[in-house]
DNA sequence: ATTCATCCTCTACGTCTCGTAGTAGTTTGG
DNA sequence: CCAAACTACTACGAGACGTAGAGGATGAAT
């Protein structure tokens, strides 16, 4: 009956989400029953278990035997995930340069404080 | 029947991608017949006005009527489309410094001068 | 070994977005 | 008014994803 209520499906691309964010928020490979306590909605097991098979056919999810049942870890964690995606559609464009100066620009100064002081440490080595 | 020879169908959003592409590099607004001319594989007419339709419903696109055309043109430049990208990626997760963090650590030395420089000449005020 | 409870695999369907394109209507120039 | 060009409307196929049931496999307990 999954009451996600009113609200009715998920958006595209939200389950998977929601399953990634679960496998971070865990820390530790855990099994798909672990995985659905975790998600909004009250999904059916099965339907966690077609995503999580679905992430693991892409890649972006391990999983090793624990006994009979499999235990789920997301390959990267959240920022990992975050930071290869941005940096994805970064060489997809034709100029990172004008790219990066448009980043910056509408960049919050507290994040941009943040840029600047990893760019420092990581250039002193 | 488009030769798109044996490469077939394009991959979702790959025409899209394409569209906005000759958009940007047009420069000033265009007709839909000459985004057609820079797309591969010939797509029909109707296929090229439906995609300009398409992104002009998500407002990727605005359009100015020129007698009985419409010049189409993209809302952002291709930069300022990829950066826009980028930051929505990075607002969407938990911990932004930790994303920042693991972005310029895998990031090309190059690109990684270019963020610096920016970053200074934008915060001497 | 048999049974039970889990967990997994296979299969399936609905929906949404996108690639693709035809047909009909509108506008403009001759 | 007619033809050419352009737009709008409509539609279909495919792929990804949300969702989930039926049935198979396997470890544990008896």
């Amino acid at each position: 009956m999954s009451d996600r209520g009113a609200a009715g499906r998920r958006a595209r691309g939200a389950l998977e989400s929601e399953v990634l964010a679960a496998l971070w928020a865990a820390g530790e490979p855990v099994a798909a029953g672990a995985v659905r306590e975790q998600l909004h909605g009250d999904p059916a097991y099965t339907t966690v278990l077609t995503i999580l098979t679905r992430l693991h056919d892409k890649g972006q999810v391990t999983r090793e035997r624990a006994g009979r049942a499999y235990l789920y870890a997301a390959v990267r964690d959240e920022a990992a995930h975050t930071a290869a995606g941005m940096r994805a559609l970064l060489e997809k464009g034709s100029d990172r340069a004008a790219v990066l100066a448009r980043f910056v620009s509408e960049l919050e100064a507290e994040d941009e404080q943040v840029l600047e002081q990893l760019l420092h440490g990581h250039q002193e080595g």
